[in-house]
Parts: C-alpha cells; structure tokens; sequence
DNA sequence: CGAATTTGACCCGCGC
DNA sequence: GCGCGGGTCAAATTCG
C-alpha cells in the first residue's frame, strides 16, 4: 500500500499515516491487516498552506486525522470553488500496476467536463451488476482481477453511523467485523443505473468514528440538495464521490497529530463545491489564511452545525496544536 | 402496498 | 484443498 504511494507521497509517513495527495482506488485495502488513506482539504490551519493532505491508518495501531475537526475549515472548504481536477501524474506502471482503471475514469457528470462514462467504468459495472443479478455472483473472466472502482474512504467523528451525504442509499448487506463489536454496513445508491457503493463502518479503535468508504462514482447529481456539504473528489477519477451534510449530521473530524510534519503539494484537491452546485454561501476570496479565521462568523452561518457539535469539539484547533 | 431493512446463505479471493 | 473473512444476494420482515 505504501508502496503504491511512494512516486505520489508529497509529504513523509509517518507512524499514524502517509501523506499523500493520492486517493486510492482498487489498491486501497478493505479490511484485513491494512486500512488507509488520504484525502485533501482546502484549509489555511495548516502551516503555510491553504490546503493539506488527511491521513489515516487503521487497524495499524494509529489513527492520522486531519483538520476537519476546524469547523471553520469545514465552511470554508464549503464555500471554496476549486478548479476542475487535473488528470493525476503519471506513476510508473509498475507501482500502480492497475491504475489505467482510475486514470480513465470518467468524471462524474458534477464536474465540469461531460461524462463519458461508457468508457470503462459505469457500464462495466451495470455489466456486472447484471450478471451478478443472473448468476448471482460475480463472475469476472479468468486471469483478470475483477474490476473495482476507485474507492475513497473517510473518517467521520459521529454518533451517526449512516451519514447524510445528500444521496439516497439502500442498505443491501452487513456484516461482523473481525475484531471490531461494530458491523459493517454496506450501502448502494438508489439511484438506477448509478452503481456507486458506500461502507460504513465503525473503527475498531475509536468508536465514535464512523469510516464510510465509497466506491464507484455518482453518474447523476445528489437528489437532496445540503444546506452545506462537504463534495468530495476523487483526484483521480475527478469525480463526486462524496457529498456530506454537514449541518445534518455534525461532521466532525478530529484533528491531526500535531507535530508531524505537513507538506503540501499544491491542489489538485479533490474535496470540492463546483459552481455547478449550490453553494450555502458564496466563495471565499481566497484561500489565504485569513478566510479560516473568524469563528465569529463561523458561528453566525454555522446554522445547526454548533448545535450538533458540542462546545469542547468545537475548540479551536489550534490548542490541539499548540499541546 | 411499495420501499427499505434485516439476515442467513452463498460465492470469491487469499493465505496457509 | 481447506478455512476464513469480505462482499453480495435475495427472501423475509419491517416501516412509512
């Protein structure tokens, strides 16, 4: 896993976790000894940059978070336009050696460019999808790993294990997870013809976090429209996978590991509103540090967000830091 | 009554 | 080959 991150890394491992502008896609591990991940955030918390990299590590012993736990980053990064995703760089075959997948994924029909979505990725999975509807399992031809989507996953601080993203999910499956007294719960889109697939789980570590892990890619917009959300995009399939409700459902994010060091490669973010969504308010100027600043007005437009959150998780961010 | 959830069974991949 | 765990199906059940 770290591995496959390497020629992508743009800040240094650590024990909790790597730091990586790189989402993950098939190669991401469900389950077993590994779990881990990245994903990117406009934000100005951290050191000089505006933007960071999240990271975590489960079931390895540490958990890596990032600045969510700043509801101010959290409203700003609602508020904040980012520029279309560009196609991620080029790794070498070798360390990413079915990452064609995700490099030729279409973009979900949120961005900016038109889908394409017949490519390789929606209708391959509708294929599947029928076959396993006739055969009742999977079935993927001989000599060829069957095909998954690129998967994204996150940390939630949350009482709530379904979180409200905006989409409408029907529950096919749970399951018990070894070492862990909480089930696994598993998710798809409702939406015909949109084979997305959500997971949710709790950590085994840190029970009051819910993992939710997507995969696949929205081929239609979010039927309910959030107050404010949290639109995230796979960097490497510039595409929708997430869309969290955060005044609904007091997302929270516990901050990271203070000391460790925080590079930042400048965005390709992937966590996004476009302006082809609604906005709950309009762009921040910038992304400068400034705009993260004013909890004042954090509070005035937080609607029910301080009232989900509880005061002490709504501490400045920079105590954690600071010790 | 239709939609959503629950839950046991089944299949697959992987490690031993 | 076997066992284990993950993922999915689908009938039964519950819910609105």
């Amino acid at each position: 896993m770290e591995k496959k991150f390497e020629d992508s890394l743009m800040g240094s491992a650590t024990s909790t976790g790597i730091y990586s502008q790189t989402v993950f896609s098939d190669e991401f591990p469900v389950g077993g000894s590994g779990f881990s991940g990245v994903f990117d955030l406009p934000c100005d918390d951290h050191k000089a940059s505006c933007c960071s990299s999240s990271s975590f590590d489960l079931f390895g012993g540490g958990i890596g978070f990032h600045d969510f736990y700043n509801p101010s980053s959290i409203f700003d990064l609602l508020s904040t336009t980012v520029p279309p995703l560009q196609p991620p760089l080029s790794s070498p075959s070798s360390t990413v050696p079915e990452s064609s997948e995700v490099l030729n994924a279409p973009p979900t029909p949120n961005s900016s460019s038109v889908s394409n979505s017949s490519s390789n990725e929606a209708a391959p999975i509708e294929e599947v999808d029928k076959n396993a509807k006739t055969s009742k399992v999977l079935k993927p031809k001989k000599n060829q790993k069957k095909q998954r989507e690129p998967r994204f996953a996150f940390m939630t601080k949350s009482d709530i294990d379904h979180l409200d993203d905006g989409y409408r999910w029907r529950k096919y499956g749970q399951k018990t997870v070894k070492n862990s007294p909480y089930p696994r719960s598993y998710y798809r889109c409702t939406t015909s013809q949109c084979g997305v697939k959500k997971r949710v789980e709790r950590s085994s570590s840190d029970h009051s976090i819910v993992i939710t892990t997507y995969e696949g890619q929205h081929t239609h917009q979010s039927p309910v429209m959030p107050r404010g959300s949290i639109r995230i995009l796979s960097e490497s399939t510039n595409c929708l996978v997430a869309d969290h409700d955060v005044a609904t459902t007091g997302i929270l994010f516990q901050h990271n590991i203070p000391g460790q060091p925080f590079m930042y490669n400048p965005p390709q973010p992937f966590l996004t509103n476009e302006s082809s969504f609604l906005s709950p308010r309009p762009p921040p100027p910038s992304l400068s540090p400034p705009l993260l600043s004013s909890r004042a007005s954090l509070l005035q437009d937080n609607g029910l967000l301080q009232d989900l959150v509880p005061l002490q998780v709504r501490k400045e961010p920079k105590d954690e830091q600071n010790g």
